[in-house]
DNA sequence: CCAAAAGTGTTTTTCGTACACCCATGG
DNA sequence: CCATGGGTGTACGAAAAACACTTTTGG
């Protein structure tokens, strides 16, 4: 039984897990089985333990919750509102994670009693502040939509450019315009053509694309920080370049406009986001 | 003496205090009494209690390490790693306080014995992590500067855009063009004429100005979150203005990019930052 | 041969950038 | 009257945005 000179906070971490189901953005909630909140939906999360980082907490839980392993995963704020959990004083980290729709029924699966996908547009009065940590994962996922190939992360290894146009479109709920979204990808390198096509429907078969991955593809596979997904590149000069711990340590490969969004071409990427008016 | 079923890691909040003098940027360091690192040059900084939020924790630090109040603090990182610290696990959360530079003595002189300012383009290996903490503290600040009137915070309440524009050609370390400078700020509407002008040199006295405070004036005084600040407008849709608690706190009235970032017209900005080749 | 999605270029507009001269003051 | 910084507008080029038709397949 621990005991320290001066009171200290519990440390938790909270996941939310998107997906794309059915056209549509989900996430994953589990029903509280105890007090507080109890028979509330809430994100699955769990305390941190002394011997483990706060990303190996996060996936810890998130292979507890969904018998799935290697994780992609974003640190994307904390919250630390002195009353947010009524037992105990308790700060929480907050990661998001991405399971490409492939996954979706091993994820909800191991538990299905209490664990279930609801539709991100839909989403109940959750425990605690979860609403909150929700709405900061959203924008947080929009913004590095915009500054990465994390979109990717939703489909399979290969997909083609019509499959990476919808998930923007899903996620950002807005129409694109194919010619210039196919244009702005595709001069941000972030993709490379394979030689396969997707046929099945009765149109032209589609060409699939995969991530260009940074080193070696392994790697992105391997890491679960989202450090191998091409972070589109800026114009820093001198200290940006330093190796920035922390906070940022999901997109250590590129500048993280993000929250800032960093100095990234967002401008460019916003381009993709006008409606298609044409045809 | 509190215990606990499990092992809880320590918690604490770093302060980056960042200010202008004689035409360079500074940051405040300690000299630390103990050990581990003792005689290290190290943040000031310290443990949370449990009755306080983070942001509390981080500006009841900065007033017992300068005797000023009324901080403009901003979270900007945390970080994590198992041994940062040799004696404990103790997970950190950096704040960045601006103090304007008539602010300084008071400042420094609280404790003179540990306390100094430093060129920040100059600082020794610090104790623990603290440079990569420092590192990620100018990097929040860089962002935050294209994206938010932030700037007015290192000068007077009414100031020249002169003198707004060395805040940043110091902090950003390059010159800028007069003529584009004043047309994107002031394009941004982020800063107010006013009535006054400064005289003095003997050239043609400048126009003075103030940071258009978002609702009323007093509340970019009393608020140490930066909240008053503008922040650059962008074309948030529906969800983007939710309000976002936690990590972003300290710009809840504006989308933050930064970290990223956000989708703010950072192209803009960075017009302000290239060279001033004519006349 | 027809429906349905894949794929592809050009024009227009917007925005970033370079650039030079007159103004008001103090000494 | 002159040295010093304050203050202002325009023209050019690059990038974003609008926009429509041909291609390839399956049924």
């Amino acid at each position: 039984m621990p005991s320290y000179k001066y009171a200290r906070p519990a440390v938790t971490v909270d996941n939310i897990i998107f997906t794309i189901q059915e056209e549509r953005l989900k996430i994953l909630l589990i029903n509280r089985g105890i007090e507080p909140f109890k028979s509330s939906l809430a994100l699955p999360g769990g305390f941190v333990r002394v011997d483990e980082s706060l990303a190996d907490a996060a996936k810890r839980e998130l292979t507890e919750e969904t018998s799935l392993s290697d994780f992609h995963i974003k640190m994307f704020g904390m919250f630390d509102d002195i009353n947010r959990d009524p037992r105990d004083r308790v700060i929480t980290i907050g990661f998001y994670a991405i399971i490409p729709s492939h996954d979706i029924d091993i994820a909800a699966g191991s538990d299905a009693e209490n664990v279930d996908w609801y539709d991100f547009n839909d989403i109940p009065a959750l425990a605690f502040d979860h609403n909150s940590i929700v709405t900061a994962a959203f924008n947080a996922l929009k913004q590095d939509l915009e500054n990465s190939s994390i979109a990717a992360l939703f489909l399979d290894d290969e997909f083609t450019l019509a499959e990476f146009q919808n998930v923007y479109e899903i996620i950002l709920t807005k129409k694109v315009d194919k010619r210039n979204f196919r244009k702005s990808i595709l001069a941000d390198n972030l993709l490379i053509k394979t030689d396969n096509m997707k046929s099945g429907g009765q149109h032209r078969p589609a060409a699939l694309y995969k991530i260009a991955s940074g080193e070696n593809e392994k790697s992105a596979v391997d890491n679960n920080n989202f450090p191998s997904l091409n972070v589109k590149k800026t114009n820093n000069d001198s200290t940006d370049e330093l190796y920035q711990k922390g906070y940022n340590k999901g997109l250590e490969k590129g500048y993280v406009s993000g929250f800032k969004n960093a100095l990234s071409k967002t401008n460019k990427a916003l381009s993709r986001l006008k409606p298609d008016i044409g045809s």
